[in-house]
DNA sequence: TTGCCGTCGATTGTATACAATTTTGTGTCC
DNA sequence: GGACACAAAATTGTATACAATCGACGGCAA
């Protein structure tokens, strides 16, 4: 149930604790797209030898969060304008369909489930955490995905999740507010009633909201020190 | 431009290669689903270290055409029929509406480069080699995505072509004959006659038409010796 | 015979050592 | 002062060595 963020001596982390812990980071915007991700400095980290760093960095570069390039390492990835619009553009067309189904499948086990994920997002609004915010709003589309008994698709979408998280540290227009409590909030309503065409609906026009969200301009930041983010 | 099977012994292969022949392999009904892929086995065949096969084997656990168990190795993935189901489904949803984009976007150079695909798949027919029939027909969906533009979901489309290839090897009914031949074909026309809507439906009913051919009874096959497989 | 348990072999997981490549720094020449 | 060339440092790619885990075989007791 722990964090299991770096600097835990105690626990032999393997190749994915690490991925998990940097994807964490990478989603709560501790580390930022552009990031030099070296492998010796990651081992040094987590107390591992470079071998299991290197299993977990391919594996967060085939959900494109890292991009790697021969003999130059690991980056944080850093969507183009271009990818970013293809990856909305992807979650219009997947998720959608996955809300139908999640609504005639949701239970109540996953309706509360899904509350408890929006309170948590709330708290962390409150708490002035935005990252984390980011975060579990990530978790809440992954977990409907999840009710929707589809795991092929719901793999795309936790990629696709993922991916948005980095455009949104890119691209996101700081003047347009959060305007997701209600979205979220309506959606997991339309998933309790069982109302399969609302909350087809209602997921498109949340993600098209998100979509036009973007800021067509240029890219916000870059770099920033890595093992601080990561040993908290 | 070689096909950079195994056997090879005069280039060093990279990890890259090995993933390239491995999916050659299955993709070709060559290894079938089950198969267990040791480590040392393929270290010996491509003439490399384990750690270039362990990363090989990584990367294809990662679109899921193999599967990696915990000290247990990797095996050539075996979807069960209800993950072939939701590879279908998941098609169905993507390829109609990345065909559409292909209709709006393709060019004479891609026409030309379909029609290729489809003479090549003609002629391993024709050769008795329905192996490499189904691999050029693989190739032919990833071609359309290509041309589409949207390599986001040109790369789920890869990865479901490439599952739908083991569950081709595990649930195809043989009685039905590849009536592949005129789908494509047709399809093929609607791209050059820039005819959206009409690429859309045909891709749908051929997909439809693929998934209704699975036969849902049970498995057809097991195992089999690894390195004549590969060492061709 | 059947079931259990311990040892042994084989296979995978991890760490370390070495080779290859890129990057960085420095010195020289124009 | 700037550009090029070369050398040194740092980083990644690959191979090998060692540790841990799993599975199979065989002995022993019930």
């Amino acid at each position: 149930m722990a964090h299991s963020s770096a600097s835990m001596s105690s626990k032999p982390s393997t190749s994915h604790d690490i991925a998990q812990g940097l994807s964490l980071a990478i989603h709560e915007h501790r580390i930022a797209p552009g990031t030099k991700l070296g492998e010796d400095e990651l081992a040094e980290i987590y107390g591992v030898s470079r071998t299991v760093v290197r299993a977990a960095l391919q594996s967060l570069s085939h959900i494109q969060l890292v991009e790697i390039r021969r003999n130059k390492g690991a980056r944080v990835a850093s969507p183009s304008l271009a990818e970013a619009h293809e990856v909305f553009e992807a979650r219009e067309l997947l998720e959608p369909r996955i809300a139908r189904s999640a609504a005639a499948r949701a239970n109540a086990t996953d309706i509360a489930l899904l509350e408890r994920h929006i309170r948590d997002e709330h708290a962390a609004l409150d708490a002035s955490d935005p990252g984390r915010a980011l975060y579990l709003s990530g978790l809440f589309h992954n977990e409907i995905a999840r009710i929707a008994d589809q795991a092929t698709i719901a793999g795309f979408v936790e990629t696709l999740v993922a991916r948005s998280s980095l455009i949104i540290a890119l691209y996101w227009r700081h003047e347009r507010a959060l305007c997701e409590k209600h979205a979220h909030h309506a959606l997991v309503r339309a998933l309790a009633d069982k109302d399969e065409a609302q909350a087809e609906a209602l997921m498109k026009s949340h993600l098209v909201d998100l979509h036009s969200a973007l800021d067509l301009r240029e890219r916000n930041w870059r770099a920033g020190s890595l093992k601080d983010a990561l040993t908290q």
